[in-house]
Formats: structure tokens, C-alpha cells, sequence
DNA sequence: CCCATTTTGTGCGATATATGAACTAAAGTC
DNA sequence: GACTTTAGTTCATATATCGCACAAAATGGG
């Protein structure tokens, strides 16, 4: 691409927008400053302009996002034709596991939920279509990381901060490759409480009539309920015909 | 604002983004500049910033958004604290009423979901946060319409297609204030069946503690179900609970 | 209350971007 | 197979934006 095809202030200002990222529902011009590391002048003028056109507040002081910036992310959603695909599918798997059952695809080093049929919340993690979690301690992030080639799975685990969320989850590089080829030989993942103390979750990936890996389907119950050892047994009959289900009907 | 304060190139990036609307997966630059109604050389370079940063995937003819876009979404979601704070309730309140409950905030003409606690799925539509619906024939729609001046109310109607989606749609301006005048006197809105056959649905205004309405709070039903008559009777105890509960809570 | 610090607003030269016409390529039509 | 339509790209030039430097205003200790 040339350089002059490329419209910067509109790429300022889509890093202003994100700068609005968890627990930063207010700005101040200086403070979006900051976190874009962008011109003080430029990060004002972005901001007056997403303020102009409706998508942000302005009291003077702080700057909020409006709801009319969701029909940015809303874009996909609906336009993608796979979210609406598989919410069908999701409903029935939720209701016949009586679990949580979810669709996502990778974004970078992390799992964008694109779709979700929720039963009783138990956690404190409130998901839904467009929430994120990093893809090495999700069961759908390492079916979707081992459905890549190693070298890039690494590259994606070496770009990662791999925290120890609990005393259960797994942060070495290596060990996460290891178990990213059990995956991909086994052909699902089960994740016991990496997460969140608590939390497990089977996921398998959802592939295309071409066999191309395009997406994860998963299953998450609280530990009290299902001990993790039990997840494949109890519930990856049922992934693997949705799984099936929905194989000749994506892309 | 000064002239020189608004960042067009931003502008026009954004209107490019909202271009991928309902159904328009795929679009060619030339049929982008259509929607947008700007220069084909002007969209060709917003597309392709959108591509260079990740944003959207070019094949060389087609541009397609990728997940990546629902972060300046989420931004909103995760920023707000609204969502997370009305979550719990409506789940709870789901689960008393056994069926799916809602809230959403007006943005101009339409009504935004920002949380949703949902039942099994019955009807065609698929909600989930960020979805829109016509602010005119949902009950949240005219709860939110109704706590605004007269004047506004009217003014949001005027810039509204108002379609009959069924043969029940109210359409007309004039019964439509008359019937959000009823609406703001009994505290709470029934639709039934005007969005979509065989669906009903019964909402409240969510104010916080200075009396100010911030959001709306709705229970749908299947018609074959609950008669619209009997919406108030079942569901609006559980509402005025739910709205009481988080009166002190919300801003 | 005042000084130090931080934050915000503005003018301007250097630089980046938009425009529209012209051109090339591809698809559709007869 | 030539003609018509539609789509994509390029380029020169007029215009808009950037970011620096400065001024003004707000904030926060002492």
C-alpha cells in the first residue's frame, strides 16, 4: 500500500475511541492524550469530532462515548453472517447441556465472543457478543490457537502477557504449545479454572465444509457443578453435533 | 467549534465503517462511496487505512470488517457502567418472570440494548447488547420517548419512518403522542404484537436517584403465551421491583 | 493566597489529504 | 467481437490537518 493511501487522522481517531477502554468511561482531553500517545491538539480535534457527529459527550471537561458508537461494532455483528448462524445451534446446545454455550473467533492474542446463549449466571465474568478474553487460558482460544501453524501460534503466545489468572493457569510458553498439540490431535480443549477460580469449559472448533477452522464452539460450567475430568464425557457428544450440524452450513 | 476542529477525514472513516450495515457483508469501494455518497478515490483510502491497522480484509475486490472493529463497540459496553450494574437484575428478573428481559438507552430514533438476560429463543429476532429496534412500536421505545419533552418526542417521530411491521403498528404521529401521554401517566408501555406478530412486551422507565429516566427496562413475551392484557398484571410487580432495586444505584 | 504544576485553547508554517478528471481494466449486452 | 457500462486506480493541485510553541486558565499544595 502507498503511504498516501493511508488517512491518518482517521486512524488517530480510531485510537481515540479505544483509548475508552475498560473502566475509563470518562476522558479529559490530556488523559486521552496520554493513553493514545497521541498530540494533545490532535487527540482535542478527534474528540470534537466524534463529539459533532454523536458519538461522544462533551461536558466541557470530560469526554463519554454515546450509545451511537456501538453501531460501529454493530457492523459486524450484523453483517456477519455467522453470529446469526449459529445462535440457533447455540440456543439448542445451551438447553439440552443446561450450561453456557458460546461462539467466538481470534482477534490477535485474544477470543472475541460472537455469539452466546447464557443460562443462570454463576460467575462474575459477564460475557457477551464482543467481549474479550485472552486466548491462552480459554477453552476457545486454544482450540482456535492450535488450529494455527506452531510458528504463529507462538508468535501470537510471545505478544501475549501470560498472567497467572489463578494458581491453575498454565504460563509457560512451552508447556502451552505441548498442550496446543493435545488439542489439536484430541480435537477439543478443556480448561480447568485458568480463568477464573471456579470456571471450566470444554470448546471444540467449528470448521467449514473445506475444513478450514473458522470459529470455536464451547461449554462453560462451574467447577462445583461438573468437576473438569467429566466435561468431555458430559458434554462433547453434544459439541461435536453441533459441530457437525454446522459444518456445511458456514462460509 | 471552529471549522478547522473537526477532523473530516475521521468523518468520512467512520460513515465508511456504518456503511457495513444489515446484510452488507461484502462491499466493492465503488458500491461503499454509494452508501456513503462520497468521492470512490476518498472511501478507497478509508478502507484501506481500516485494512492496513486490522480493521477490515481486502481480497483485492471485496472489503469485509473483522472482529477487531467490535473493540470501538465494546468500548462503550465496557466503559459504561451501566451494563454490568443492571446485568444481575435482569437476570434475576428473567428468571423470576420466565421470560427475557432487557435494557436499552434511546439513540435518536432508535432504542440501543446495552444488557440482556435471555429465555429460550421463540422469535425470529435475535437481540443481544448493541441490537436496534424503531423507538415508535417497542415498549422500551416508548417509555424512553415518553420521559423526553413533547417537543423532542415529536421531533424524533418526524424523523422516523414510521412502517406498519404488522397490522397492529400504530403509525400515526398524532396516536402515537396521545399514546405516550398514557404512557408517562401509568408509569409503563405495552406493545403488543406491533413490532412482530405473536411478540408482546411490557416496559419501565429506569430513572436514578434524581428522578432523571437514564434507560428503560422491558419483559417480552410470546402472545400465544402471556395475552397483552395480562402483561401488566404478571410483569409489572416484578418490574416496579427492579426499578425501585436500582433507583439508588444508578450515576 | 500565591506559586508551581497541570491542563486546555489557539495561531501558524510544514506537511498530509481530498478532489475530480483522466486512465485502465473488467464485466455485461447485443 | 465491438460497444456500453461499471469498477478501480492514478495524478496534479487546491485544501485541510498536524504538531509545535505559546498563552490562558484551572488545579492543588503549602
Amino acid at each position: 500500500m502507498r503511504e498516501t493511501d493511508f488517512v491518518s487522522g482517521f486512524a488517530r481517531g480510531l485510537k481515540v475511541i479505544e483509548a475508552f477502554g475498560e473502566a475509563r468511561p470518562r476522558l479529559t482531553i490530556a488523559e486521552a492524550a496520554k493513553i493514545t500517545e497521541l498530540d494533545r491538539a490532535t487527540v482535542r480535534r478527534s474528540l470534537l469530532t466524534l463529539s459533532e457527529l454523536g458519538y461522544a459527550d462533551y461536558d466541557g471537561k470530560f469526554f463519554t462515548l454515546t450509545p451511537k458508537i456501538m453501531r460501529l461494532g454493530h457492523a459486524y455483528l450484523s453483517a456477519t453472517p455467522l453470529p446469526a448462524l449459529v445462535q440457533p445451534y447455540l440456543d439448542q446446545l445451551s438447553e439440552k447441556a443446561g450450561q453456557s454455550a458460546s461462539a467466538s473467533v481470534l482477534d490477535g492474542t485474544e477470543v472475541v465472543y460472537v455469539a452466546r446463549a447464557s443460562q443462570r449466571r454463576v460467575m462474575s465474568i459477564n460475557l457477551m457478543p464482543g467481549s474479550r478474553l485472552p486466548a491462552y487460558c480459554a477453552s476457545m482460544g486454544r482450540v482456535l490457537l492450535a488450529a494455527l501453524p506452531e510458528t504463529e501460534a507462538r508468535e501470537i503466545l510471545k505478544r501475549t502477557e501470560l498472567r497467572a489468572n489463578t494458581p491453575r493457569t498454565k504460563t509457560d510458553p512451552e508447556d502451552l504449545i505441548e498442550e496446543l498439540r493435545r488439542v489439536r490431535a484430541q480435537g477439543y480443549a478443556v480448561i480447568d479454572q485458568e480463568l477464573e477460580l471456579g470456571l471450566c469449559s470444554i470448546a471444540v472448533p467449528l470448521m467449514n465444509a473445506r475444513g478450514q477452522v473458522v470459529a470455536a464452539l464451547n461449554i462453560g460450567a462451574p467447577a462445583a457443578h461438573v468437576a473438569a475430568s467429566e466435561l468431555a464425557e458430559r458434554y462433547l457428544p453434544l459439541l461435536k453435533e453441533t459441530q457437525g450440524a454446522l459444518r456445511p452450513l458456514v462460509q
